[in-house]
This record gives structure tokens, sequence and C-alpha cells, in this order.
DNA sequence: AATAAGAATGATATGTTGTATCATGCGCCC
DNA sequence: GGGCGCATGATACAACATATCATTCTTATT
């Protein structure tokens, strides 16, 4: 991603702050560039660090935490809760539909994709829990995978 | 569950350990009897806090780890990575077919439910991730629902 | 510009989940 | 019954997360 996506992306996100009456402060904004910028998920814990060395001033983790809370909210970040890691939303840019997003892990290399899961298939999910009688909230699904590129040199 | 069905599915279990060459041993069995009584997943502090009280002495809590990581290996009991709790396995007196687990869980009264979702369904995931340039390693789901005990009262 | 209200951040403490490591106990086999 | 290996205990600590009160920064209003 370069300079010019990124500006294009945060702007986007201001907006988006803007029309719930949030902030994108600086700190917050940091915050989401690491993310974005970032190969692969990060911990709180490690975004703190990052931040630290990117910034050259530090930030304490519980305030990255009340950072990360506030951009979850505004569905700029999403969490991985089967990893405890941070991922920037990958659909900020292009209207933002506020789906529910589903994750792609690679277990080797730690790289997550957010992809896009066809309206059937989560259909159909709902159909199956219903007959097990309960009812579909929240359809974000994380799947553990391998990518491409980590499947080449495995055996 | 009744003691019958229990000591059915213990008797069970050990066989399914002897097989694997190892030894569901008493301690073992307890932790594994207080999952398959408890109504709701335990967290493994949760579970120390059970054993103290039901067997009248105390385990440490990493035994209770261990003894979780032992009954996991051995299919036994699932970890529920969106909750960092565990559960015991639904399967264990019939045949126990070693299919991948997926659970329906209630976000309000916390209980989860195992259940199989259609060669089908999981089909067309690993279809959707190969897309994506991904390969499925694990389709292990947990999806965040409301059951029907609870949508009941809910608004 | 002064100021007051509220939002954002810092500082500190603590709770929860999980792993590492070395010591001890216990069962089994010869 | 002596030794070997598996199971468990004890202790320490790492990683993830929240609670709470203090301080600083924004912004609206005068």
């Amino acid at each position: 991603m370069n300079k010019q996506q990124l500006s294009r992306i945060t702007s986007k996100a201001k907006d988006i702050c803007a029309r719930s009456g949030g902030r994108l402060t600086e700190k917050r904004q940091r915050v989401l560039e690491i993310l974005l910028l970032s190969e692969t998920p990060l911990s709180a814990y490690e975004l703190t660090d990052v931040y630290g060395r990117a910034c050259e001033e530090s930030m304490p983790t519980m305030s990255v935490y009340r950072i990360l809370k506030f951009l979850e909210d505004e569905h700029l970040v999403h969490k991985l809760n089967s990893t405890n890691k941070y991922v920037a939303c990958a659909h900020i840019a292009r209207g933002h539909a506020h789906e529910i997003p589903q994750f792609l892990i690679c277990g080797k290399c730690q790289s997550a994709k957010e992809i896009a899961i066809p309206t059937s298939i989560v259909d159909e999910l709902g159909k199956l829990v219903d007959k097990a009688g309960y009812t579909l909230m929240n359809s974000q699904l994380e799947l553990q995978c391998l990518c491409d590129q980590c499947s080449v040199g495995a055996s």
C-alpha cells in the first residue's frame, strides 16, 4: 500500500467517524495506519511496541485497547477472536458495507484475508442453526487455513 | 444426564484412550465428568474451582490445563476459541467419528451446542477458500447465536 | 480570550488465560 | 523391589484484558 492509498483510506475513515459523531484523532489514526500497513494481524501489545518504535513516543497499552475499541465500534478494525489479534477492515475505502466480516487465517505465516461469503452460504448456515433451536446472531467466521505461499514449501 | 449414561460414556472414553496408548486416570475422568455434566462450557480456572468443590481436594490449574490438553488430544474435549472455554465432545458415546466439530454458542446463557454441518456446506466453504488463494485446514466453526430459551424472553 | 463541560489519554492496579520448568509421586515391568 | 516412564504438584512468569481515577486536550459558550 502506498502513501496515496493510505491517505485516501484514512480520509475516508475520518468521514466515517465524523458521521457517527466520533473523531479520528492523530493517535487513533496512527493505530489504524499501523494495522493497515501490517502484513499480519497484531495483538494489542504488539501494536503498543510497533507504535512506540514508529512514533518515537510510547503509548500505554490501556490506551491501545481503548483506541482499538473505538475503531472496532466504527467498523474500521476487526478483532480475530481465535487469535486475539486485530486487523484493519479491508473495506474502508470502498463503500464499507458493514457486512459481517469473515477471515481466512494462515496457520503458518499468520496472514489474514478478509473475504465475503455469499449470502447463500450464510443463509444455509442460518437454517441449520434454526433447526438446532438457535438463532444466528453474528456470523463472523475465522477459518484456519494455509495460504498458497505457505502451501508451496510445505510437504 | 443420569449416572448410567455418564458411566457408559466414561467407559467408552476409557476405551478410546486405551486404543491410543493413553490412560483415563481418575483425575482425568473427573475433569471429563465435570464437563459432561456442565450446562455451559467452562474455562480452565472455572474447572479448577468446580473440581475443588466437587472432589473435596484441589488441583493446580496447571494440571487442569494438562488434563484438558490430554482430553483434547483424545478428541474427548473441544476448546471454544472464541470464548476460551472447554466442552465435552458430544459424540463420545456413539462412534465418535472425529469429525470437525461445529458449535452454536448462546450469547446470553452461554450454552453451547455441538452440531454437524453438512459436508455440502463445508465443501462450499472450501471452494470459496480455494478461490481466495488459501487452503482450508480446520473448519471448526463457532457461531454466535441465541438459543430458543433465551430468545423467548428477549425483545 | 476565559472558562466550563465533556472527550481523550495517561497512570496504576489488578483480573484472566496460558505456558515453562523443575520437583515429586505413582504404576508397571523385569 | 529397583528402576523407568508417565502423571501430577509447585512455582514462576508471560500474554491478554479490564477497572478506575487522574490529567490533558477540544470545543462550545460567553
